[in-house]
DNA sequence: ATTAAATTCGCCTTTGTCGAATAAATGGTA
DNA sequence: TACCATTTATTCGACAAAGGCGAATTTAAT
C-alpha cells in the first residue's frame, strides 16, 4: 500500500497548521489540538504525523532562527503546501456532499 | 489501545448508512462509496468497518426477509445510532470550528 | 557542565484493505 | 422431494497504513 489516504488526525492537524500561520511546530500545535478538539496527544504523535504530512507533500518546513528564551533547539516550522490546501478542500466538499444527502428522518434511535 | 476514534472511512460509511435511511447494506453501501467519494473499496473492507462501527455503538443491524430476486443470502441491514448521530455531529461541528480559524493566507505555495 | 526546549527513535495498537472462503436462497431437474 | 448449480451476500485471515506513546537524543543558553 502506498500512503495515499488523509487520515483523521492528519486531516486536523493540516488544518491547525494552516490556522497557525507562520508559528506552526510540534509543541503549538499540540497544545491546539488538546484545545480545539478536546482530545490528548503526546508530542510524538503530533511529529510522527508531521511528517507523514511532509512526505504526503502536503506540508513543508524549515527551521527557525535559534529564540532568545532559555535554551534548547531551534523549532521546526511547518506550512501548509498547494496540494495540502487542495486536499483539505476536496476533503470538505466530500463531505459537504454527504451530509446534504441525509434527511433527518435518517437516524435510527437507541 | 481502546476503540475510540471515529477514523476517516467509518466517518464515510456512517454519513453513507444514514443517506440510505432503510436500505443501507453492504453491496449498496460499496457503490454509493464509488460513486459519491470517487474511491474504490471492496465489498470485504465495507463490512470490516460496519462490524467495527456496531462494536463501537454507532450502528445497528438486521436481516432482511429474503428478497424475491434471483437468490442469495439475505441482507444485513443497517442503521445509525443515536451515539452514531452523535459522533458525526461532534466531527462536524470540530472541523467547521477549525476551518473557522484559517484565513486564507494561512496557505503557503508550492 | 547543567538545564531547558525541542525533535527523533523504536515499538505497539487500531484502522484500512484485499482475496479467498463460506453461507443461504432460488430454480431447475431427475 | 431431494439435490445441485447459480446467484447474492457475508465472514475469515492476513497484512499495510495510520494513530499513539515513552524514552532517547540533539541543540542552545546560562
Amino acid at each position: 500500500m502506498k500512503r495515499q489516504n488523509l487520515g483523521e488526525l492528519e486531516e486536523i492537524i493540516l488544518l491547525i497548521v494552516a490556522s497557525l500561520y507562520d508559528n506552526a511546530y510540534g509543541v503549538l500545535i499540540k497544545n491546539e489540538i488538546e484545545q480545539q478538539c478536546n482530545r490528548k496527544v503526546t508530542i510524538s504523535t503530533v511529529h510522527n504525523v508531521l511528517q507523514r504530512l511532509q512526505e504526503k507533500g502536503f506540508l513543508q518546513s524549515r527551521h527557525s532562527e535559534p529564540t532568545k528564551e532559555r535554551g534548547g533547539k531551534r523549532k521546526l516550522l511547518f506550512t501548509v503546501t498547494m496540494e495540502g490546501k487542495q486536499v483539505l478542500e476536496q476533503s470538505r466538499s466530500m463531505r459537504e456532499r454527504l451530509w446534504n444527502n441525509i434527511t433527518n428522518v435518517a437516524f435510527g434511535q437507541s
